[in-house]
DNA sequence: AACCCGAACAACCGCAAGCCA
DNA sequence: CTGGCTTGCGGTTGTTCGGGT
């Protein structure tokens, strides 16, 4: 069958762009706004594959990126999302406004990975590395719907200890929804989880769903145990919670 | 000064999902 | 329903740069 390719290649430039190739596609998108990825290089006159366009625009020529450093603040969030999400790096950049998933995929690589294996983590199971095994007890307040995680972690870390409780139980205030995608509306839809690290004054409403095959934090049963679904799943996922505190 | 090496990041590639006629 | 086209995603590769020897 074979897909027909996505440009002329015999007629299109590869490799690092140009200034002029990044001012012709600004101003081009400027005018005619994003999408028409295909046939945006023809009518902005540039010698580039439509793929090529709307990665440079999405990663590197888009006004509202952020650029710069990474704050601690985003590595924790990264970290966490993606002790959720795994690779998931699209929704991850989508609940980082300004930054993208190319950014996010390059900097877990180059830095996070490296961080998380220093403090004996794997970064891509987020378990401790066999030789620094953290300790996890779970404490259920069934008359609260909390349950009050602790870990221990046995390499000399500080402990850790968090609450998990259903998110209508606290006010309704959410982080912010950036992406606008249908993944934030399935999100909203199908159910969230408040997160409150009691280590400090800061809290995290992850408010996420998960894609299939993953560990969730998702309501799957009734909340209180009393069957409202067919299987008798938590809806959270204690250990998986455990793991985020780890961080 | 030249070389090597690793880190950082930009860009490419293949695939899958979504859309639409 | 089907098939072609477009777009988006994630893995991988290529390039650049800075530090060490």
């Amino acid at each position: 069958m074979g897909r027909s390719p996505c440009c002329e290649k015999a007629h299109t430039n590869k490799g690092a762009w140009t200034k002029e190739e990044d001012q012709r596609l600004i101003d081009y998108i400027r005018i005619h706004g994003e999408g028409s990825w295909r046939s945006l290089p023809k009518s902005a006159g540039l010698l580039r594959c439509g793929k090529s366009c709307r990665l440079r625009w999405i990663n590197y020529l888009r006004p509202d990126l952020k650029r710069g450093n990474f704050s601690d603040e985003e590595d924790k969030v990264i970290i966490k999302l993606h002790s959720l999400l795994g690779n998931k790096w699209s929704l991850i950049a989508g609940r980082l406004p300004g930054r993208t998933d190319n950014e996010i995929k390059n900097y877990w690589n180059t830095h996070i990975k490296r961080k998380l294996r220093s403090h004996g983590i794997d970064p891509q199971t987020h378990r401790p590395i066999k030789g620094s095994i953290a300790v996890i007890h779970s404490k259920t307040v069934p008359s609260q719907l909390s349950t009050v995680v602790t870990v221990s972690p046995q390499n000399g870390a500080v402990d850790n200890s968090f609450t998990i409780r259903p998110k209508t139980d606290i006010s309704s205030d959410n982080v912010a929804s950036t992406s606008g995608t249908t993944t934030d509306e399935d999100i909203r839809q199908n159910g969230d989880c408040y997160y409150n690290d009691n280590s400090g004054d800061r809290e995290l409403n992850l408010d996420l769903t998960l894609g299939s095959g993953s560990t969730s934090l998702v309501r799957s049963g009734g909340r209180s145990g009393n069957g409202s679904s067919a299987d008798s799943k938590p809806w959270w996922d204690p250990v998986t919670a455990a793991r985020l505190s780890l961080l």
